[in-house]
DNA sequence: TGTACATCAGTGAACGCGCGTTCACTGATGTAC
DNA sequence: TGTACATCAGTGAACGCGCGTTCACTGATGTAC
């Protein structure tokens, strides 16, 4: 199976390797041009135009702005739950997880912010394919989310409902802090250090207070 | 003061009248058409022809789209906070007003489901203009409930700060209900059911799981 | 290694379309006397 | 009540523009021998 890879792709091919440099660069350049405007509004000419290439050259890449769209939600919800997964796998103690998880969430939305914004405001509105294919990756998220709360202990006598129920609860929290920080101007730490601080006490407010739930209620 | 109102104005005039009339359609033929598509991509052009005027009229009622856009914003928030507060206000024991916020808002969602639909989908995407009235609308809100809180009695004890956090909390979760329930097709009252069965449950997770937070915690 | 042919990423002209906005206009409604 | 003028919601032609998509093409890269 390696040789046969080998003798498949045995490298790239110039003509192969620049097709993917103006691939990614479509891609890149769509990202770049929505940090300012919905994707409903971005043109296919737009894009080449910033790329530097012909208009008609677009159908070498992608069947249509679509296509594109929905690649480029992909590619972001993607990185972000491989690495809240690995996040989750190091520390399995429930206690350090809330901090750990929204440094984790600050530090994504700071290093892919373009892919995020993307999302944000992507997520209920303009294409239907962009927004059906975020959902679904949502979803995702929240059931991941609810297994692995069982893990940190303190809701193993919760309810499978339950616990996708608080996961819900969770993600849509998580959500609503992306949208602030995308919103805090990049030049002022301090009005990103106060959402920091809400949004971990929101989280511990709906962990650590809903913990004894149900033997209260 | 009332006669002064009768002399300037003894009845509308069948002129204004009739401008009155067109702006309300050029409105409800934008909510509408906003069923299927965003508003950035409404154009102009649409609206006058659902109306049946010729474009160029368009500017006898608002100077722009984004005009206009912002007029369903305020027309939409500005009717269902009135109607949240009024129903608050008739039903100031805390016990029941999760079962009677849910229906306010099951109704609310029903009644003027094209209202909430372009709400839900304008919040974080699209014309600045618009994105901006939405936000201030909802910010308003939270501060609304958060002083509310205080009068059911059971939060008394809490700082003014996290209740806001609640109320934040809260907020989202409702956006995130109305969303679900702008999902779930019209013609399915079991699927609905079942999405109004899940906001109750987490909206009582989160107030009456988080009560008893300030001592446990 | 050298040659002859195939592939295919990118080119450039052309198309028809819907758009926002301008402008001078029309004719019903409103007002002053 | 009747007349003469003002207002102004809606008209219709025209404009320049950016759009997505088609098509035949070019020339560098890849492949078979």
């Amino acid at each position: 199976m390696n040789s046969r890879t080998l003798v498949e792709v045995p490298h790239p091919g110039l003509r192969e390797q620049r097709k993917q440099r103006t691939r990614r660069a479509l891609l890149d350049a769509a990202l770049g041009l929505l940090e300012h405007q919905a994707f409903a509004g971005l043109s296919l000419r737009q894009v080449t135009r910033e790329v530097g290439i012909v208009p008609t050259a677009f159908y070498r890449h992608f069947p249509d702005m679509d296509a594109l769209g929905v690649q480029l939600v992909e590619e972001s919800i993607g990185a972000l739950r491989r690495t809240i997964r690995a996040a989750r796998d190091e520390n399995p103690e429930y206690d350090v997880v809330i901090e750990r998880s929204v440094q984790i969430l600050v530090r994504h939305v700071h290093a892919h912010r373009a892919h995020f914004r993307f999302i944000a405001r992507e997520r209920s509105s303009g294409v239907a394919a962009v927004r059906l294919a975020i959902r679904r990756q949502f979803t995702l998220f929240a059931s991941e989310l609810a297994a692995d709360l069982r893990r940190f202990g303190l809701l193993t006598h919760w309810p499978l409902d339950d616990r996708l129920l608080l996961a819900e609860i969770i993600v849509n929290q998580m959500i609503s802090t992306t949208e602030a920080i995308l919103e805090t101007p990049p030049d002022e730490p301090d009005a990103e250090q106060q959402v920091i601080a809400r949004a971990e006490r929101q989280l511990h407010m709906i962990v650590i207070g809903l913990s004894g739930w149900h033997q209260a209620g």
